[in-house]
DNA sequence: GCATGATCATGC
DNA sequence: GCATGATCATGC
């Protein structure tokens, strides 16, 4: 006991605080969607050759921390294990690959009496997380990091799991610890280790050497941790109720957070709120996100209420920019809908909620108003035309000839592909462009100018 | 590599 | 100045 964390720089050059699990999870959370190469920014003096791996190299590079073999937390000070784990995607879900290896059971000098002394609570109370996507062939510094987050294992977890190293000690004190398996337990297990060679180890109370074991967190507990940890993409806009003015209802109030704000430029929201490109086609939702104060990546009221961000941009003369887009056409469900159960009516049936942008005579675009709208029933009902139009096109197998906007007040197709040459397959076979739905720009604006109040 | 939100380019 | 075809930029 008594070692301390040792960094390979010094510790003001850490980039974090090794004694603050706040900075430490913070400092991990840059991984998030990255790799090892693409968090470094090069691949150059990565030396994945080392023992132990990514976790060993995550250590090294993103924490600085100097390889050990201590019986304490990696991070001593804060009281952290820093543990690094891979996923698979099984179904377009992300699993746990295996088990994740704790630390080494010395059967001679493990604690038999008291969970609290044993080997694996010293270690392993508190985790920080870091799971990757493994892909087969793929070089391991190239795995993508997908959560990276504290874990304290919670009470009622923790009474099984207490329960799990009891039924593991009690073989060692009964001379058994040859005959453990990872079957006998619930969330935590002995692993064997180095189970391909002929290594043993003494065990106390027994002549029989038994297999080099370890304690493990099963594959199961993990993906309840996994589930969880993605789940965690949204968080509410409004944390209390002391939040709401008086008579006000939640879009008010968010028009009311939003109001603070008008006349603020992209740009000046771009390094306000540290977006790297005012370009990023989810730039006005992270604006959104950020005056509301949420820093998940999605505003939970949104995602429950099915409110969809749109963003409309309006020249220095009042006139609308764009006409807006909406998703790619698939040929081969829309000749399965019908209208009442088509997609697109679907789409247009959405609370929307535009943020409108104007552009001033230097051509900042500045934030001018926001608005939550619904499109009318009489216009949804008259867009039943141009849906089924198209349809009918498609199903004739004609992509030259859909609705223009000059044909319909409301609605019209239009192509939209990476470039012409990007194609897809039709119904009868051929390759075609792709189109999608848009309202007209006309429309738009009567919208805008019926809400201006 | 593709879907998606957004924008550009050109001709009438 | 609009309609329409085409393409960009980015996230997943």
């Amino acid at each position: 006991m008594g070692q301390k964390t040792e960094f390979t720089k010094p510790i003001k050059e850490l980039g974090y605080d090794p004694k603050s699990p706040d900075s430490i999870l913070k400092h991990g959370e840059l991984l998030i969607g990255k790799s090892l190469v693409s968090y470094l920014g090069s691949d150059e003096n990565i030396d994945m050759a080392r023992k132990g791996g990514l976790g060993a190299a995550v250590e090294l590079y993103v924490f600085h921390l100097k390889p050990n073999n201590r019986p304490g937390p990696d991070f001593t000070e804060a009281g952290i294990e820093l543990k690094t784990s891979p996923l698979k995607k099984v179904k377009n879900k992300l699993v746990s690959k295996e088990r994740l290896v704790m630390n080494m059971i010395d059967f001679m000098h493990e604690e038999l009496e008291d969970f609290n002394k044993s080997s694996f609570w010293k270690k392993n109370s508190r985790l920080l997380l870091i799971f990757y996507l493994y892909k087969k062939g793929q070089p391991k510094k190239k795995y993508e990091f997908k959560i990276v987050r504290l874990w304290d294992f919670p009470e009622t977890d923790l009474k099984i799991i207490k329960d799990d190293w009891k039924t593991i000690v009690k073989m060692i004190a009964s001379g058994k610890a040859h005959e453990i398996t990872e079957r006998g337990t619930t969330y935590l297990g002995a692993c064997t280790k180095a189970s391909n060679s002929t290594k043993t180890r003494p065990q106390p109370f027994a002549c029989v050497p038994a297999k080099p074991r370890a304690y493990s967190l099963k594959s199961s507990y993990l993906n309840a941790i996994i589930d969880q940890s993605l789940a965690k993409k949204v968080e509410p806009a409004v944390k209390s109720l002391s939040e709401y003015n008086q008579d006000e209802s939640f879009e008010d109030l968010v028009v009311r957070k939003f109001k603070a704000w008008y006349g603020t430029s992209q740009t000046e929201f771009a390094s306000k709120f540290n977006l790297k490109s005012t370009k990023a086609k989810n730039f006005s939702y992270s604006v959104a996100r950020r005056i509301l104060g949420v820093d998940k990546k999605f505003i939970e009221e949104f995602q429950k209420a099915d409110i969809e961000l749109k963003t409309i941009r309006l020249l220095n003369n009042g006139r609308l920019k764009e006409a807006m887009s909406f998703k790619n056409i698939d040929y081969f469900n829309i000749l399965k809908e019908t209208w009442d159960d088509s997609v697109w009516r679907e789409i247009l049936s959405k609370r929307f909620f535009f943020v409108v942008f104007k552009e001033d005579m230097d051509g900042n675009s500045k934030l001018e108003k926001v608005f939550f709208w619904s499109m009318p029933d009489k216009d949804l009902e008259s867009i039943k035309t141009v849906w089924m139009a198209t349809k009918e096109k498609i199903a004739n197998d004609d992509f030259s000839s859909f609705p223009k906007s000059s044909e319909h007040s409301i609605a019209h197709i239009r192509p939209k592909g990476r470039n012409s040459r990007d194609l897809t397959d039709a119904p009868s076979g051929r390759r075609v462009k792709k189109y999608c739905y848009w309202l007209n720009r006309e429309y738009i604006l009567k919208i805008l100018n019926k809400n201006i109040v």
